[in-house]
DNA sequence: TCGGTTCAGAGTATT
DNA sequence: TCTGAACCGA
């Protein structure tokens, strides 16, 4: 059984999947079976019994990636996922919270804001405290707060020397006094009060260092120092972590990413195992060859070069064009004759830098009548309509959060004009109350209209404290005059059905999810009552903000920006707008290490590729309504000459297009799945002690009698076969 | 409260 | 050039 988990990994996914419990870190260049190697490694440790189910904690970025990573479990192991502490670093504070919400200093009921809310959020404040906000614009402090927190700093301990950011931590400290009086939680707040809960209650921080022992991390090249003494706390003395990351496609350094985490983690944790993921199941040769030759220029790295065991395949072709409109031009045709040849459009990407950037290309494609998806963009609970109901849905469960109070308490307009508001927070000041429980507190034709609205408020609680979630928000938008007011607009059609949708949202997540999910195997955990299903419908509407774009059903060319292209994989990539100031971006080349992480960020745009990448530049372009005139990217030149083609005369001849029939490289089968249980009193996933080489753990057995011998995995002193006869082993 | 006008700014993004 | 936010008048 354990023998066809592993079955089909070559030599460093199998030393990396079967590392004893000791900190590793795995550097995984970009198509080298990485989630298959993390999900693999969980597999194996639980059915070797190694860790239990809920033993095993495995921490993402995205809920996309933790899913992934879910089902992929589910698939190898017949146990049930539903329990587990695998998730998003976000989802994981977030359960850890809830379950010990009073040791955190929160109420049980606390919501989470996201971007935009905390935004308002930071915006009342700063008009609550009359500060200029051109000296202190709303979103700068919020990247001071932000910034703040993600370094693992609260308001007491930024060091500041100047008057300017005393005020800074000053509005800092006022924040999150606010966000407290108010029940709320920001998304970094969710990190750094989980990091102090661990930190500041013993029980509670050796219950899960206890309990995890063995840590997972994707991605660790885009934790932040935060994140990471985060992981430090949790890991405790056994400290067996397991690290997955690719300092080469670091490229979140602007969103507080710290790539030094990698090394400091092999520095800090005295990491001997350090296993390099280098063989590319992805691309052909040329693609690779391009993206080797292209990240050598990067000085820091710790080191890696691609390498696959298919041919070079076809070269990297280069086109010049005159102007972002011909360059436009030239990719319908492309895309149109790869289309012909019988390429499926979702299996074309095409990529920039920037957003800006698609408008001429959608105009062309559009044109030309070539459907395609835009990543990026509103998604389903970001909508204001969606934000809407949720916040009355929060107001339900929380009265003091003002933020949701203030968005809808005159939406629809229920004659709570400007005037109102502001003696409602002036009541509320001086009552030390929040708005919602100071409306008593204003009189007149607006104190009416303020009580008639905390009355519905107030109705809709106990209208629905007994209801299914699906109903509670039926009731909420038929009850809210949500629903009639947009069936009353004109163009309010869409909204209408985003919130039908949200109704069934709502349906799906008790149906699928199940809001009780995390109680399943952690109740012992679960120091205090569960959330209500509301409750945890909000926080999930906060941590998943939902698809960013619609209708994937028909056959759509696919078009984003590089970063948004990070994890996925074409049959065809178009880099576009690949000139100097734009790819690499100029702003970037001011910023420390700005070059070098563009250039990552081209390494990643690169390594999308699977068979064919097109590279193109225009010399003339519309930017800012003025025409810049730029010059080909240095990135270009950086790639062999080899693996490169131009399309127009430049450096090589132009020459023809000519395509191939497309080569689908299937991963190497996997050899035949051997059988072995017990030999010997040995058993698979057993840790032993070897008088030469250490502890290491068995990955098979095989033989009998005198010959039976055991495979081991030694960690740093790699992986032996060993005669059970000769070798002494003890059991550790 | 809405709708039009003016003005500044324009990079990448997940939770 | 285009967009979104802020602002002012009806």
């Amino acid at each position: 059984m354990s023998d066809r988990l592993l079955a089909g990994l070559n030599d460093q996914q199998l030393a990396a999947v079967t590392l004893p419990a000791q900190p590793a870190l795995i550097l995984a260049g970009a198509g080298s079976g990485k989630t298959r190697v993390l999900t693999t490694r969980i597999a194996w440790l639980i059915q070797t019994q190694q860790a239990s189910p809920q033993g095993v904690l495995a921490v993402t970025f995205t809920n996309k990636a933790a899913r992934e990573m879910v089902a992929r479990l589910g698939a190898m192991l017949p146990i049930s996922t539903r329990g587990m502490w695998i998730g998003t670093f976000h989802g994981l504070c977030n359960r850890l919270l809830r379950a010990h919400h009073r040791d955190a200093g929160l109420p049980q009921t606390f919501q989470i804001l996201d971007t935009a809310d905390q935004l308002s959020a930071i915006k009342r404040l700063l008009k609550a405290h009359q500060i200029d906000d051109d000296k202190y614009p709303a979103r700068n402090v919020q990247v001071f707060i932000n910034g703040a927190k993600e370094a693992g700093l609260r308001a007491g301990q930024v060091e500041v020397d100047d008057p300017y950011h005393r005020k800074l931590v000053e509005l800092f400290a006022l924040y999150d006094a606010q966000c407290q009086r108010e029940g709320v939680v920001d998304f970094a707040e969710l990190l750094l009060r989980s990091y102090e809960l661990l930190q500041r209650h013993e029980p509670i921080r050796s219950h899960y260092q206890e309990r995890f022992s063995h840590i997972l991390v994707d991605e660790f090249q885009d934790t932040n120092r935060l994140q990471y003494r985060w992981l430090k706390l949790l890991a405790g003395d056994r400290n067996a972590i397991f690290a997955v990351g690719d300092d080469d496609q670091s490229i979140y350094a602007f969103r507080g990413a710290h790539v030094g985490n990698m090394a400091d983690f092999e520095r800090e944790f005295r990491v001997r195992n350090v296993i390099r993921l280098e063989q590319n199941y992805r691309s052909h040769g040329h693609i690779l060859d391009a993206a080797n030759a292209l990240i050598r220029h990067n000085a820091r790295r710790l080191g890696k070069n691609l390498w696959t065991s298919e041919g070079s395949g076809e070269p990297v072709r280069v086109f010049e064009a005159g102007s972002d409109g011909l360059e436009a031009a030239w990719l319908v045709d492309e895309i149109k004759s790869l289309v012909a040849d019988g390429l499926a459009r979702r299996d074309i990407a095409v990529l920039y830098r920037s957003n800006a950037q698609s408008r001429v290309i959608e105009h062309a494609l559009f044109n030309a009548g070539i459907p395609y998806r835009v990543y990026g963009g509103l998604r389903f609970f970001e909508r204001a309509e969606v934000k809407h109901a949720l916040a009355y849905l929060r107001l339900i469960e929380n009265p003091a959060d003002d933020t949701a109070f203030l968005r809808v308490v005159n939406f629809p307009p229920r004659g709570i004009g400007s005037r109102t508001i502001e003696q409602l927070q002036e009541a509320a000041r001086s009552g030390g109350r929040s708005l919602y429980g100071a409306v008593g507190g204003v009189s007149g034709k607006g104190g009416a209209n303020l009580a008639a609205f905390a009355q519905l408020i107030d109705g809709l609680r106990l209208e629905t404290a007994n209801l299914p979630l699906a109903a509670i928000v039926e009731t909420v938008l038929a009850r809210s005059g949500l629903l009639a007011h947009y069936r009353g607009e004109k163009e309010g059609a869409e909204r209408v059905e985003n919130l039908e949708e949200l109704v069934n949202a709502a349906a799906a997540f008790v149906a699928e999810e199940g809001y009780a999910q995390d109680a399943a195997g952690t109740a012992a955990d679960a120091a205090s009552a569960l959330p209500s299903p509301l409750a945890a419908f909000l926080s999930h509407a906060a941590l998943e903000a939902g698809e960013n774009q619609a209708a994937e059903g028909q056959d759509a060319l696919q078009l984003m920006t590089v970063h948004s292209a990070k994890g996925l994989e074409f049959h065809a990539v178009f880099i576009t707008g690949l000139e100097e100031g734009l790819f690499p971006h100029e702003n970037s080349l001011q910023e420390m290490d700005g070059l070098e992480e563009e250039r990552r960020l081209m390494y990643v745009a690169i390594t999308r590729a699977r068979r064919r990448l097109y590279l193109s530049f225009a010399q003339s372009r519309l930017l800012h309504g003025q025409t810049r005139y730029g010059i080909r990217s240095r990135f270009i030149d950086e790639l062999p000459e080899g693996s490169v083609r131009w399309l127009t005369p430049r450096l090589r001849d132009g020459g023809g297009l000519r395509f191939g029939p497309w080569h689908d490289a299937s991963l190497p089968a996997a050899p035949a799945a051997a059988t072995s249980r017990e030999k010997n009193g040995y058993r698979i996933g057993q840790t032993v002690r070897h008088a030469r080489f250490g502890e290491g753990v068995i990955i098979r057995l095989e033989g009998s009698g005198t010959d039976a011998r055991a495979k081991i995995n030694f960690g740093a002193q790699g992986i032996k076969e060993l005669l059970l006869a000769v070798a002494k082993l003890e059991a550790a």
